[in-house]
DNA sequence: TAACTTACTGTAAACGTTTACAGTAGGAAG
DNA sequence: CTTCCTACTGTAAACGTTTACAGTAAGTTA
């Protein structure tokens, strides 16, 4: 029971196997009709040779890695694992691979994640950043392949782009003061990042549209995770005044439904809650959250469509496109 | 604003744009010594003609990719993320690059995965699969890559491999019945799987030892997720005689809690509940998991370690490892 | 029949790196 | 002074594939 350790075998031997020319086998194997008559040679050839084209040699003639570059800011979040996952129902219908870009939270880990872009190893890229700045900005400007943005970080015009409509906030504020009245708390993630930001306008601007001013019925949370959101709720003096809470992320909105079951007030007798991006987390949770579907999987999906419609056609327009927020009732409100 | 087209520059440019020889090049890039007096010249033409060593070129010619391939039989679930962050981890302290191999749940899916890895696409290979063959055997021993084994499928004894020793049922079991006493429903997953059947022979065994025939007390959901755990736990019929609850995973774990709390029995106070694998939802349910930490994240550290020490030293002898599990009191039970 | 078209074939040159090898300059040793 | 060693250099070949190009055989048309 030892492994085969043979050097492993070129086009070159299947073409002496097969008694043509190499040129014939590489027209054979992408597709090309050959002479009827060698084509069950080249094909017994490989077969015996157990003959497999490799990748390197491929990619460096012809330009083309097979593989689309996923950028992920934290794994650890379900949201990007959503997504992930609509990249990869697409891409494993293709022969394209999928590289996991490491981590991109900062500044620095994404612009070293552009930079190293240009060694060539992937042929797209599907960038999602938490995170905006100018230096990134220019990086991005610089790349030499096609990519797609997922998310609001502003980049240039020449790409395809994927966003979620505002109003998310809005939608759920409307749906809590119709159905419960009372105050609001808006749990936000760290404003430092654009989604934070721009949830945070969100809730602002539907406050105001109320005559109400927002800031004081805010608090911020260090990170989208659930120890950040203890944290900050912990800060929050008088909790029990409020008859709802909205959270950036459906992460926090498990903060807060552990925080409530913690002081014993009841979800969503006592206090609501409601969640954002509508994570395979929002149906395990209990009460089971209410939540805003991002509909992140989709996102996923339709970025990996648009990488490989691109790749195919590399002049068609550029596509933006904005998802609708979807308000998902479950039991948390 | 419209991004640059030009082709990129090669270590040719490079080359002639600092006086040297190509050769000069590649040698300090790779970090080798030169004279003193060109490495200024060769850093000044790099940096102004932003050049970027082209992945394909490398690895036609070195034969190194620079990749490694996980396996990930299902990204939905928590362990398999948690265990792409431990790999994650460790990759990214090195210039090794992330593939993510597709969906691997069933045999042909892992038979087309190995087969896919003949075209040297990775330099290294991360084996997780849930189901078992001989054909998935005989592949695996044809591969021509370093691999490591995480879990208990059978493949060949040259490879690394990290497992979980058995006894996390059994674990449970005490821990329940020495604080609840009462009887244990043992909510599983499909025995197909290897899982699956590693925790179901854990269970009769540790039964048995108390002199109890489990195979009465045990539930089989059709996956491991939570809908699959919701529908297997409402053909129990008389669950309420029940006085905890060992779940197979995390997520079945989260299906009891949801099933116990529609049926408003409280946990732990009437059933008690524990899941297996400790992934980040233990913590974020309510009431907090009681669950036995298979240590996801460390192993997944130790597979990328394994496999890099491998291809820094590809005869050392392999390594055989087993993590021993831990269980992780929270509210639950 | 000749002239053209169609459909395929093989030769050979790339793609961008790494690396074996032979060469050279300069210093140390005798 | 010669000989040897050290430390570097450049030339050129290779890695395995794709593809432009020229060639050829067979079929079609006149």
């Amino acid at each position: 029971m030892t492994r085969s350790t043979k050097t492993r075998a070129t086009m070159h031997d299947v073409a002496r196997e097969a008694n043509v020319s190499i040129a014939s086998v590489s027209r054979f194997i992408n597709g090309q009709t050959v002479r009827e008559e060698i084509e069950p040679r080249i094909t017994k050839a490989i077969a015996s040779l157990n003959f497999k084209p490799n990748s390197a040699g491929r990619a460096l003639r012809a330009s083309k890695t097979q593989q689309i570059c996923l950028s992920v800011p934290d794994i650890s979040n379900p949201v990007y694992q959503t997504i992930t996952k609509g990249v990869q129902n697409i891409l494993n219908q293709t022969d394209y691979r999928l590289m996991l870009a490491p981590r991109n939270l900062s500044v620095e880990e994404n612009l070293a994640l552009i930079d190293s872009l240009d060694s060539n190893y992937a042929d797209g890229f599907i960038f999602l950043s938490l995170v905006d700045d100018p230096r990134i900005r220019r990086a991005f400007m610089k790349l030499s392949i096609p990519s797609v943005v997922i998310g609001n970080v502003e980049v240039h015009d020449e790409v395809d782009t994927i966003k979620v409509s505002s109003g998310a906030v809005e939608l759920a504020l409307t749906f809590l003061v119709d159905k419960y009245g009372g105050d609001v708390l808006f749990l936000n993630g760290p404003t430092s990042t654009i989604p934070g930001r721009n949830r945070e306008k969100g809730f602002l601007e539907a406050m105001q549209s109320r005559g109400i001013d927002g800031t004081k019925h805010i608090v911020e949370a260090s990170g989208f995770n659930v120890e950040a959101g203890l944290v900050a709720l912990g800060k929050v003096k008088n909790i029990s005044t409020y008859r709802s809470i909205i959270c950036a992320n459906d992460l926090l909105a498990a903060a807060a439904l552990r925080f409530l079951s913690t002081l014993k007030i009841e979800v969503p007798d006592k206090i609501a809650v409601i969640g954002i991006d509508n994570t395979d987390l929002a149906s395990v949770l209990s009460p089971a959250l209410t939540s805003i579907d991002y509909k992140s999987e989709y996102r996923g999906e339709l970025a990996a469509k648009f990488i490989l419609d691109r790749l195919n056609d590399p002049i068609t327009a550029y596509q933006k496109i904005s998802i609708a927020p979807e308000l998902v009732e479950r039991e948390s409100a």
